[in-house]
DNA sequence: TCCCGTGATGTAAACGTTTCCACCCTGACA
DNA sequence: TGTCAGGGTGGAAACGTTTACATCACGGGA
């Protein structure tokens, strides 16, 4: 049980040399005698020697190691993010500690603290996760990427990295509005989310744009899931007067909402338009293919990493909030195909898209 | 940029004790008095103090980090297996050092290497690198948890556990065949995936035990893309004798091979059955609903994680090997739901299905 | 010939913990 | 009153590195 494991010591023994040689030939650092090298090299292989990482860390102060702390490890979003930031930290040398935590009480500050003297940096995605909470269970020197966090993150002296959800929903709304929508119903997300308000905000303010005033009528409450889509669109369905068009604040409200959609007989795009936001893998396969508003995940991980890796480069420079582009993906559910849009529509089929998409990330910027 | 992190002797100092005290006070080892220890711990909480990681590992040996190996980061399967492994190491309270790493030559290795003395164990998938290659670059005691390794693997003493392909190939095979096909077509994985070839033995083996013979024409290259599904979908439909039924070695490929069937005017199930391995989720949203077979992939990875705890608890016991169940889903497209298996389809509806599996993780075993 | 710079190496301190050991004190027991 | 047990505490070693500093030999320039 306890570990046989060989230390530089032995290697220092076994080239007939001291530690300090040892360290100098394996790190390439200060003057060593080629053939005195050559002895070590051979020691550290016959040994196979692997130097302790903790031990090291403890006195250069690098862990070479950057934590990422997320709600909830689940699904597409989280895979993509970690690729994102995993790709970055690889070329530079990093390695990811990741770690999820549930909304167990001290979970958090737990899952935190554990981080001290672990890595270099850190990148965390905090919904609920105030930012006095990350400072106090934090060293005060720790570079800290936020991921989604609140606007007066920044206030707070932190840099962040957010969704540009106002921009993309605006876009989807001016879009709907543009193919001769007029009744247009949103599919809003959860109360108390960021993303889904910013998204709500997102398409008032093309309403605004366009003069039309927003219905409460047409205002239906969702979770982001496709049972709350598919309850929508039954609500929907037993409106007086229906609309002409439905904003879903994210893909899996507007498939569920499809699917009762279809259990009536409504046809999309025909009798109604539907659009999305997320651009979810399923979305370019469902018939008609979603439109949709495309964030890029991985995009964000290799953005916030970049951060962290100037930081660490000692540019410090004031917090800085960036915002990640969300793109209008226009596909066949929003009937654009069969209006005058059709070349834009046409531009971005379902099956080749999907191709592109494989090895995205691995040109992402 | 230099830390001017607060260590235990900074705590010491406060609260007038030595560093011992303090290391004892915090960890509830060892007899404090209780007026001494309420001074330790108020002098923690006032200077923010959070023990250094990396000097506790090194002198206790125990870093409570397991390290995750994978050769991509991509998509759904890894996400799902993080989730496995994270859940369980959490539980236990284990952080989990993630890294995939790309097929470039020394980059296995580096990984590896930095591994040393910064986990406690390790849980790696790898379809390429040797046991050989692993054992070299790893100190002699690492818990080692290999996925979906090579059978051998057992044989060099690696505990693995291996999705069981061969079932559930086998499954789909005899329910193809128990539906009345004769002539059913087979779209292969790569050549050298190992996950590839045991599914099409599973296949092959259904066939014999029917006394059906293989015939090489039905048998079609592939790649686990939906392009190679859908190229293969195509070649079939070129064929003077078409299959009544396409086995796709995994979704993706039944999905591109539906396409290609839709565009030529085939109906599925109707004209040719479908089926598909791996029960990705976009599965049951395509229509029909794609009959596969589920590969529980979050309990693939608790069972790795629960293994290597087993493995710290001490009871080393030999090299095992676990074969993680296959489990045949039957949706709509292999036609069981207009034949007389019309029952087994409804009892597995796509949609109330889609909402188990959101917290089938949590759950699981 | 002397001095000094420089390349090659070793010694030892330092990093922040945990833990073994020794020490002191107090109280109980003989 | 002496001894012993044991709670409470501090000193110091140890973990495996890196690195500042010291040492030594050697060679070149004055």
């Amino acid at each position: 049980m306890p570990s046989p494991s060989v230390s530089i010591k032995d290697v220092a023994k076994r080239a007939r040399v001291s530690v300090a040689t040892v360290s100098r030939a394996l790190n390439d650092k200060g003057p060593v005698k080629d053939e005195t090298k050559q002895r070590i090299l051979e020691a550290a292989e016959a040994l196979r020697y692997v130097p302790h990482g903790a031990a090291r860390s403890l006195i250069t102060n690098r862990t070479h190691t950057i934590g990422v702390l997320l709600p909830d490890v689940y699904g597409e979003f989280f895979s993509e993010l970690i690729r994102g930031i995993d790709t970055t930290a690889r070329r530079a040398g990093y390695h990811l500690l990741v770690s999820g935590f549930h909304s167990a009480p001290g979970e958090v500050e737990a899952v935190l603290r554990a981080m001290r003297g672990r890595v270099d940096g850190l990148v965390a995605m905090s919904p609920d996760v105030g930012p006095e909470t990350l400072r106090r269970n934090l060293p005060e020197s720790l570079p800290l990427v936020l991921l989604n966090g609140s606007p007066e993150a920044k206030a707070h002296g932190f840099t962040g990295i957010r969704i540009d959800n106002l921009g993309g929903a605006l876009a989807m709304g001016r879009h709907l509005i543009g193919l001769g929508h007029r009744a247009i119903a949103f599919l809003a997300g959860p109360e108390a989310n960021r993303d889904a308000e910013e998204r709500r905000r997102g398409f008032r303010e093309a309403l605004d744009e366009a003069g039309l005033v927003a219905l409460p009528a047409l205002e239906l409450a969702g979770d982001f899931t496709e049972e709350s889509g598919y309850r929508a669109g039954r609500e929907l369905l037993a409106l007086p007067l229906r609309p002409t068009a439905i904003f879903a604040a994210n893909d899996s409200m507007a498939i569920g909402c499809l699917l009762a959609l279809r259990e009536a007989g409504v046809r999309v795009p025909e009798d109604s338009a539907l659009g999305g936001f997320d651009d979810i893998p399923i979305s370019r396969f469902i018939s008609p293919p979603l439109t949709t508003v495309r964030v890029a995940i991985a995009d964000l991980g290799t953005r916030a990493m970049e951060r962290l890796l100037l930081a660490f480069a000692g540019s410090v420079g004031e917090p800085l909030e960036e915002l990640a582009p969300a793109t209008l993906i226009v596909r066949g559910s929003c009937g654009a195909g069969n209006g005058p849009e059709a070349t834009r529509a046409d531009s971005n089929p379902p099956f080749s898209s999907t191709f592109d998409r494989t090895r995205e990330g691995d040109r992402s910027r």
